[in-house]
DNA sequence: AGTTGTGTTGAAGA
DNA sequence: ATCTTCAACACAAC
């Protein structure tokens, strides 16, 4: 996720958005597609950031683009189209728009069958596109003033993010405190606690922390606080540094894989030896999702 | 070939 | 209120 936002800042900050084309209008939030198209166009991108996993693109005369990726959506940025016949932006791409640009030899990640379920695509000025694959039709944009969206119901009930220096330990004392007879795994993943952990985090933190998942928040020593907080730190800054996980599904907005996967310790490893002590991970489900963990390691 | 599971989360049901 | 289940959707893997 923050491995998005770095590349965005980077490739298309200055850039501006001339059209727009979608083939799901469902997945554009309150407004019509003509509006929105309309609404979008002749907009220079100022700034990238997010906070969790929610994407906000700032755009000249206040405006914002909330993109939420869910599950599936990928944000690729495509170089300019060089032998384009003219464009109809009312009927774009006739063919999955594959094999584009990119060096010959180099591999073409656009080629992949995840990047291909072009749904989105932003036009821009340098003729480059911002094209928003998205498999399973999960993911959300929406265009409103920057006032409003920071004012959207999810946005507001979103907790600090995990990464920010906000986030301090103290703050994660209250928030256990809070939800002490929740399981530690569950409290992970609640947004409007803790922003920014996902489903492949919360396992690798706690294997990371050495704490079972089921715990509840309330069994957490003062030691096991610090050690599962440092752990949260650990394994997201090491996933940011290896461009994330693409165990499923996720890409970089080059389509190109994380590397984090190789790194991972439990997740979706169960039946495995543990690599810390040999015994066989285990899952089980907590809340609809899978949780994995080494029921040696972690106590 | 049907079932299960999937960087997610919001709404409905209990 | 708060927790559990389901639904949005498509596809791969078991």
């Amino acid at each position: 996720m923050q491995t998005i936002i770095s590349d965005l800042n980077q490739k298309i900050v200055g850039d501006t958005v001339v059209d727009f084309w979608s083939d799901y209008q469902k997945a554009i939030k309150s407004k019509t597609l003509e509006n929105f198209r309309r609404e979008i166009k002749n907009k220079r991108i100022i700034n990238v950031r997010r906070i969790g996993k929610n994407i906000f693109i700032d755009l000249s005369e206040n405006k914002t683009l909330y993109i939420h990726l869910k599950m599936t959506g990928h944000l690729l940025v495509k170089p300019q189209i060089t032998n384009h016949k003219s464009q109809n932006f009312s009927h774009p791409p006739t063919s999955s728009p594959i094999g584009r640009g990119r060096g010959e030899g180099a591999k073409n990640y656009f080629d992949d069958k995840v990047n291909q379920y072009i749904h989105h695509i932003f036009y821009l000025k340098t003729g480059r596109t911002l094209e928003f694959s998205d498999v399973r039709k999960f993911a959300k944009i929406v265009l409103d003033d920057t006032r409003k969206i920071k004012e959207l119901k999810e946005i507001k009930a979103l907790g600090m993010d995990a990464l920010e220096k906000k986030f301090t330990l103290e703050k994660f004392g209250e928030i256990l405190e809070k939800r002490k007879d929740a399981p530690v795994g569950t409290v992970l993943m609640e947004q409007e606690k803790i922003s920014g952990i996902g489903n492949i985090y919360r396992s690798e933190i706690l294997f990371e922390a050495g704490i079972l998942p089921q715990r509840k928040a309330s069994s957490i020593s003062v030691k096991e606080r610090i050690k599962l907080y440092n752990s949260i730190q650990k394994v997201l800054k090491k996933a940011i540094k290896l461009r994330g996980t693409s165990d499923s599904d996720y890409r970089d907005t080059a389509g190109a894989p994380g590397n984090f996967q190789k790194a991972l310790k439990v997740y979706r490893r169960n039946g495995a030896k543990c690599k810390k002590c040999g015994i066989i991970i285990t899952r089980v489900k907590m809340g609809q999702r899978s949780v994995f963990y080494c029921p040696r390691c972690q106590k």
